[in-house]
DNA sequence: CTAGACCTTGAACCCGACTTCAAGGTCAAG
DNA sequence: CTTGACCTTGAAGTCGGGTTCAAGGTCTAG
C-alpha cells in the first residue's frame, strides 16, 4: 500500500502521515524499488488510533507517549487511562471557563439591548464593554 | 505618563503595549525630546479597554475593528453587539464540543476500568482506545 | 562617574498540527 | 512520447498574541 492509499483509508492527507512519521508517531516504513514508501494493514490501524486519539483531545506527544510503550512491549493501558483522566479533568475546567465566560457575555449582550447607543460618550470607547478595575492581569480567556 | 507606567496602570507588559501599536490598536504616541513615548489617561483607558474586550473572548482584530469605528467618530454599539453575539454563539457551540468530548472520554474511561489490561492483545495498540470507522475525516477536538 | 532602571528598535522565537511551496523522480494510460 | 497522477525531499508558512533577544540610548541617585 502506498501512502495515498493509506492516507485515503484513514481519511488523513498524505503530508499528515509524513509528518507523523517525522514526529516518530509512525516508524520508518519499508520502500519499493522506487523508494516509495510501503505500508501494511498494522500502519492503517496505527493512524487510526492516532486520529482516534487525537479526537479524544489528547496531544501528539501524548500519542506518541502510548505509542512508545505499546513498540517496546509495554501494555499502555494504565498510561493511556491516566491521560484520559487528565484530558477529562482539563475539559472540565475548560467548560467551567466557558460557562463563566458566557454568562459574562449574556451579561453584556443585555446591557447592550438596555443602553441607547446615543448614550454612548465619547470619553469611553463603547458603554457596552467598560474597563473593569485590574485585580490579577487576566490574560484574557484563550480557546 | 512614560510607557513603563503606563502598563503598570493596565497590568500588562510594556511590550504588549507596542506590540498594540504595531497591530494598530494603539496610535502612534507623541515623543518626549528623548525619543521616549508619552500618554495620557485616555491610552489608559484604551488599553484597559483592549483588555477587556479581550478577557470577553473578543480578538485583536475584532478588538480593532471597534476601535477603528470609534476613532472614525462613529459609535460602535451596535457592531460591538454583533460581536459579543457572534462570540456568545461560539461560546455556546464549543460548550457542546466539549459536553459531548466529556461524554466520550467519561465512556473511554469507564470502559478502562472494566477492561483487563492483560485482554490488551498485540493486535490493536490499545483496547481503551479503538480506532472508529471514519465516516468524515475528523480533525480532532481543538482547544 | 557609575550603577541600574528605564527607554529605543528590529528580528527572532514560542505553541501545535499541520499545510504549502519548490523542485524534482516514477509510472500507467493513450 | 507526452500527459497527468502519483511519489520524493527539505524548507518555509499558517494561526494569535504575544515574549525573548540583541544591541544600543537616557536618566537619576549616590
Amino acid at each position: 500500500m502506498r501512502i495515498g492509499e493509506l492516507a485515503d483509508a484513514v481519511g488523513v492527507s498524505t503530508q499528515a502521515v509524513r509528518y507523523y512519521e517525522r514526529e516518530r508517531l509512525m516508524p520508518a516504513p519499508t520502500r519499493g524499488g522506487n523508494g516509495y514508501r510501503a505500508y501494511d494493514d498494522q500502519a492503517v490501524a496505527r493512524v487510526g488510533f492516532i486520529r482516534t486519539a487525537q479526537s479524544a483531545g489528547l496531544t501528539l506527544v501524548q500519542i506518541r507517549s502510548i505509542l512508545d510503550l505499546r513498540d517496546r512491549g509495554v501494555i499502555p493501558c494504565d498510561h493511556v487511562s491516566d491521560l484520559i483522566d487528565d484530558r477529562l479533568a482539563e475539559v472540565r475546567r475548560r467548560m467551567a471557563e466557558l460557562a463563566a465566560l458566557e454568562e459574562e457575555l449574556v451579561q453584556l449582550r443585555d446591557r447592550s439591548e438596555r443602553l441607547n447607543p446615543a448614550d454612548c460618550s465619547d470619553g469611553d470607547i463603547c458603554h457596552i464593554i467598560t474597563a473593569q478595575p485590574q485585580p490579577q492581569p487576566q490574560p484574557a480567556v484563550s480557546e
